[in-house]
DNA sequence: CGTCTAATTGAAGCATCTCAACATGCGTGG
DNA sequence: CCACGCATGTTGAGATGCTTCAATTAGACG
């Protein structure tokens, strides 16, 4: 079913009850698939549902009167990243596909109603929407007080504790089919540092990235470099999948 | 009453009906005064009350093991910056005092207690987290995306957009006792660098700023030079005061 | 007055950017 | 199966926005 992608999400960040788990699969709406560089929505749009990632990778982003672009997000299978349209009424940023991916549109009255048969549950998401908002901050610390080097491994560093925590990794690869250039415009770096910076990486050992498949050599290292600690991420289970 | 920070604030990004207004009235919390460099909360403190500033100004930052800083947030009188305690249990960042202010610390269950009676304030209280975090992509934008240029311009907007809203200016002036440092922690640029952009800012006649009071010359061109659009901070009425 | 914090300024360095070219891989149509 | 086109990745070289270090000035306060 479409809702184990959220299931598993709710059950990586807290304890899940059997009734809420039930309520939760009940959950429907409409699926989608979408190309790299399709848009869910985009800034100023009024959605009357919201997105759950099932397959693949989206992202959220701003655009500038000049061209420039910031990445906000990076909403991997799980993750519902126009939640805000609970209780607000238009967007502030869009919503796109990086990857081929699947989405499930679920109509806002019906996570409503959900509320009103299950206060766990509303509480449950109100949890979720405050961890996205612990993770901007933890972003903000990249993009204000991070070089360049620490920016990029605490990014990796974030997707690959993410993806285990859904059970998306295979040991210590996964896939985050990103392009150097989103890269750089959610770190706030240009294309071509992040190449080079990239390649320093991968000849120090730490990683492999290609075609969108990262592997981490040296996870302990990774962490020392960028000063990551995934306490903001608020995990308490991680998804088994691969041994 | 002190909760009239609150209500101002409130009725500033939404209408509030009369029994709602009435209350957050009755809300009863602690009132302490600090001293600039005082911290309310630290980073991993599990609090049991919510924070509203009533005067002054709070910031949240994260400190780094190397002792950079980042400023998350700069938080003025109706804000109330560590919501997040409703539902998550520690901080993941530190709040402080950055001048002579007075907060009122608010009981958690004081505020759950309001919602089961008026699930109109819960919604609006969602709300309010939930424009938060728009703040929190913008600054994302600002720090990534933004010559140190447009990023102070952009956050004098900021604030001055919200201080009015709350109806804490005067004209086209304002109190934001920030020091160039905090300034720089907050925008991800160093003291020095704050200092000459700021004096560029004065000398075009955009701004003048000392001892922590901000006028404004010329607000348009403030906000051409840094591409604010106020709509995230989703204000539909502004408190007036003077004039 | 001395002391402390915040603001200011100069000078040198460097992390990162921009411009520009080239390489690689991959799907597509002939 | 090959030729082409396009997106992505890679690399070099020069420019610059911002940082760092270091010193000085200005204001606030007892």
């Amino acid at each position: 079913v479409p809702t184990t992608r959220l299931i598993n999400k709710f059950s990586s960040v807290f304890t899940l009850a059997d009734t809420d788990r039930a309520m939760l699969a009940t959950l429907k709406g409409t699926i989608i698939k979408l190309k790299p560089g399709e848009d869910v929505a985009i800034q100023g749009d009024r959605p009357n549902a919201a997105t759950l990632v099932l397959t693949g990778l989206l992202g959220r982003y701003k655009l500038l009167s000049n061209g420039r672009r910031q990445f906000l997000s990076f909403d991997i299978p799980g993750d519902m990243p126009d939640l805000q349209s609970l209780y607000l009424e238009s967007l502030d940023c869009s919503l796109g596909a990086l990857a081929d991916s699947e989405v499930m549109l679920i109509p806002l009255q019906e996570i409503h109603s959900v509320f009103e048969r299950s206060s766990e549950l509303a509480r449950l998401f109100s949890r979720i929407i405050l961890i996205e908002a612990a993770i901007f901050r933890e972003w903000m610390v990249n993009l204000g007080r991070r070089s360049a080097f620490e920016r990029i491994t605490h990014l990796l560093c974030e997707m690959m504790t993410r993806m285990q925590a859904v059970g998306l990794n295979r040991g210590d690869t996964c896939e985050l089919p990103i392009t150097q250039s989103q890269m750089a415009d959610a770190l706030g770096l240009s294309l071509v540092h992040i190449n080079r910076t990239m390649r320093e990486l991968r000849a120090s050992g730490f990683i492999d990235f290609n075609r969108g498949i990262l592997t981490v050599h040296d996870w302990r290292g990774l962490c020392e470099i960028s000063g990551f600690d995934a306490i903001y991420l608020r995990q308490v289970t991680v998804t088994q999948r691969d041994q």
